[in-house]
RNA sequence: GCCCCCAUAGCCCAACUGGCAGAGGCAGCCGACUUAAAAUCGGCCCAGUGCGGGUUCGAAUCCCGCUGGGGGCACCA
């Protein structure tokens, strides 16, 4: 929970950064409310596994947080007998190969479990446990995080029994285990485990190895020998590696029902109740005698009470609270008096199926119009900051299958896509509305106009890098887009000119920029769009001071293309260009031209003449020529032979009609 | 501590499946125009691809090991 002015809600998991509130980092709290979640975990191998589809198209770092926060790991799960105790109790481990190593058992403090024991005490544990639950409550998220928090936790007088040796194993209550992850209990075994050595040499418990690693023993080292080994000790895994091991215990509890495979995640369900006014009202009603009922389908959807100023300020307790009017309604089962949800729904909620309703936003029927959602979705490209790794977009996996799984959509994955676009920076350090602007963006368009900003920023370099303000030139993006409208200036011709009687050299000039573009605007490298078309403004003006002319139908063609293809990212700019040419508006619908592809055609290339890897003659040559004819030129190149000095050729790799290479000696 | 990404000119960045290291810009220098300056135009300078190995006829590109930077996870049993 934040407990900040501002926010004063429950939060998510993904919504807590380093035990922070990610909205307003804030020290979050817990406290114990019964709230609504969304059964993400049970989605949790699928949110994985689909993943492996969006290889490639999305970014791997992406791919590898959502993995990591998804956390799956695979294990067994263990029975022990707790002495005079009824119920086994389970714990989970990824090392059931150890199961022989284990010398105690932990449980979470703050589990039912640890309660239970402490209870049934004597006086003295019921005592040091209850001083040890307040102080652990007590410490935030930040501390119990940090690296090396000392290992803590008391003794609770119960023992549980190895299932397969039957020794008893004494059991403590610690705060390195968590209440929400497995079942809140672990066998530890300190030997081959790093956080149960710690604690086992802090409280002096026994160490025993089970697994030969050829590493010093764990006792004296302080070192958890982890790796790979054969099993000693063990009973009936002796001899087995590690991974023999493993399924050999997992079968043989499984025949003694004593335990089986099993595989936990690190991602948690979705706390989705905050106690906000803006967010969407939870459609439950609370019947003192049917208990949670939901709201009928014809009554949604549930909308807000007008409320409004102080009604709304946080105060921990949801504002709607107070909206009586609204609150207390005829429970729709049983007809008594009841009281409607006063949560509204996490925010995310609504963000993770929008592009959905985008497509029908004003059907007032159904959440979207099927057939529309199957025209136009899944989103082909999204581009978004990564700030929403591991938030918005694993939420938005999570609802598109559950939508899949009600027949909604016919799409497992929401984005088929993903461009995550940089920032900008100034000397390093991001700006943001939080931080405040370091560079004044009001200031820049003042100064150089919409047309030079927006092209700087495209042109710096990749959209997925951040771009650093101190490097780049906004002035030279201005002087750069000045030089091309004078191109449009200088041009003399009418639109009518026949282009076939234009200077060829730029003609073919033109027409490869035109076949290239394209497949540069799909891979996203917009920046080597503009250093292309800078390029053949740097032709143009050649040819207009120092070539055919200002009058040359090439010149027009290439400008009038020049215009077209910065209307992607100075539009103003160059719809001037495109008056000037003698157009109407809009440039911005002329559209790409395609290539004339008989100017493509290469008349001769530059065939580069090595000797072992190095450069040393260059021949002008027909596209054409052939590779034994290759062979014959590089070999009869002066160069070459002075190079060579007589020695005899060994090999010639000849990759017609652009390189060859002599291997000699 | 574990995992991932990146490193090319003074700076920002290019280089199709390994095949001539430079497309473009910034900064700098020189010149033309100008009474002068700005603007404009022309030209020039600039790295052998972080370091060390390997594979290959050939490596910025592939492999291994380092260094530096960025990011993710971090008592999840």
């Amino acid at each position: 929970m934040c407990i900040r002015d501002r926010d004063q809600t429950v939060l998510a998991n993904e919504q807590v950064v380093g035990g922070l509130c990610e909205r307003c980092d804030t020290p979050v709290t817990k406290k114990k409310l019964t709230q609504w979640y969304f059964g993400i975990t049970q989605y949790a191998d699928r949110l994985l596994d689909d993943l492996n589809q969006l290889e490639g198209t999305w970014p791997a770092k992406v791919l590898t947080m959502q993995r990591n926060w998804i956390g799956r790991s695979v294990g067994a799960d263990v029975q022990f007998v707790i002495e005079g105790r009824d119920e086994p109790v389970s714990v989970y481990t990824t090392r059931p190969d150890t199961l022989y190593g284990a010398t105690f058992m932990v449980v979470a403090p703050d589990s039912d479990l640890a309660a239970e024991l402490a209870a049934t005490a004597p006086e003295q544990t019921q005592q040091e446990f209850a001083t040890y639950l307040d102080r652990v409550k007590a410490i935030t998220e930040i501390e119990r995080q940090s690296t090396d928090h000392e290992k803590t936790g008391v003794f609770l007088n119960h023992w549980a029994i190895n299932p397969v040796n039957g020794e008893r194993l004494p059991i403590w209550a610690a705060d390195y285990v968590l209440s929400d992850y497995g079942h809140g209990a672990i066998m530890a075994v300190p030997a081959h485990d790093q956080r149960d050595l710690d604690f086992a040499l802090k409280f002096d418990l026994p160490v025993r190895v089970v697994v030969e690693t050829g590493l010093p023993d764990p006792a004296d080292s302080h070192i958890a020998a982890t790796g790979e080994g054969r099993l000693i000790n063990s009973g009936p895994l002796n001899g087995h590696t590690k991974t023999e091991a493993i399924d050999l215990i997992i079968r043989i509890l499984e025949e003694k029902g004593l335990g089986r495979a099993a595989k936990n995640f690190r991602l948690r369900d979705w706390l989705i109740s905050r106690q906000r006014y803006w967010g969407t009202p939870i459609p439950i009603i609370h019947c003192p005698q049917c208990g949670e009922v939901p709201v009928p389908d014809d009554q949604l959807p549930v909308e807000l009470p007008p409320m409004s100023g102080d009604e709304l300020r946080p105060r921990g307790i949801s504002p709607l609270a107070d909206a009586e009017d609204w609150v207390n309604v005829p429970c729709p089962q049983c007809g008594a008096a009841a009281k409607r949800d006063t949560d509204t729904m996490d925010t995310f909620v609504d963000s993770s199926w929008y592009y959905l309703r985008f497509v029908s936003p004003h059907d007032d029927t159904a959440i979207f119009d099927i057939a529309e959602a199957e025209k136009w979705a899944p989103i082909d490209q999204y581009v978004g900051g990564v700030t929403h790794a591991i938030l918005h977009l694993l939420y938005s996996r999570f609802v598109t299958k559950v939508l899949f799984d009600m027949g909604l959509v016919t799409f497992t994955e929401p984005f088929s896509a993903l461009l995550n676009q940089g920032m900008v920076l100034m000397d390093g350090s991001a700006m943001s509305k939080s931080r405040g602007n370091l560079v004044r963006l009001s200031d820049e368009l003042e100064e150089f106009g919409v047309d030079a900003v927006r092209l700087t920023m495209a042109f710096a370099g990749p959209p997925e890098d951040d771009i650093d303000w101190k490097d780049v030139s906004p002035g030279g993006s201005a002087r750069f887009l000045a030089r091309a409208w004078r191109l449009a200036r200088d041009v003399t011709s009418a639109p009518e000119v026949v282009w076939a009687d234009g200077d060829h050299a730029l003609r073919r000039a033109t027409h490869r920029l035109l076949a290239d573009v394209p497949q540069l605007i799909e891979a996203f490298k917009f920046n080597v769009v503009i250093a292309r078309v800078m390029d053949l403004v740097n032709q143009v003006r050649r040819v207009i001071d120092s070539g055919a002319g200002p009058a040359d139908p090439a010149v027009r063609e290439a400008t009038e293309n020049i215009a077209i293809i910065l209307s992607l990212f100075a539009p103003y700019t160059a719809e001037d260009m495109w008056r000037l040419l003698g157009y109407q508006p809009s440039v911005a619908r002329a559209g790409l031209r395609k290539p004339d592809h008989a100017l493509l055609v290469e008349e001769s290339v530059t065939c580069v003449v090595q000797v072992n890897g190095k450069v040393r003659d260059r021949l002008e040559v027909s596209p054409q020529t052939s590779e034994a004819e290759l062979t014959k030129l590089a070999l009869e190149s002066e160069q070459v032979q002075h190079i060579l000095a007589g020695a005899e050729p060994v090999k010639v790799i000849v990759r017609a009609p652009k390189l060859v290479n002599i291997v000699a000696r």
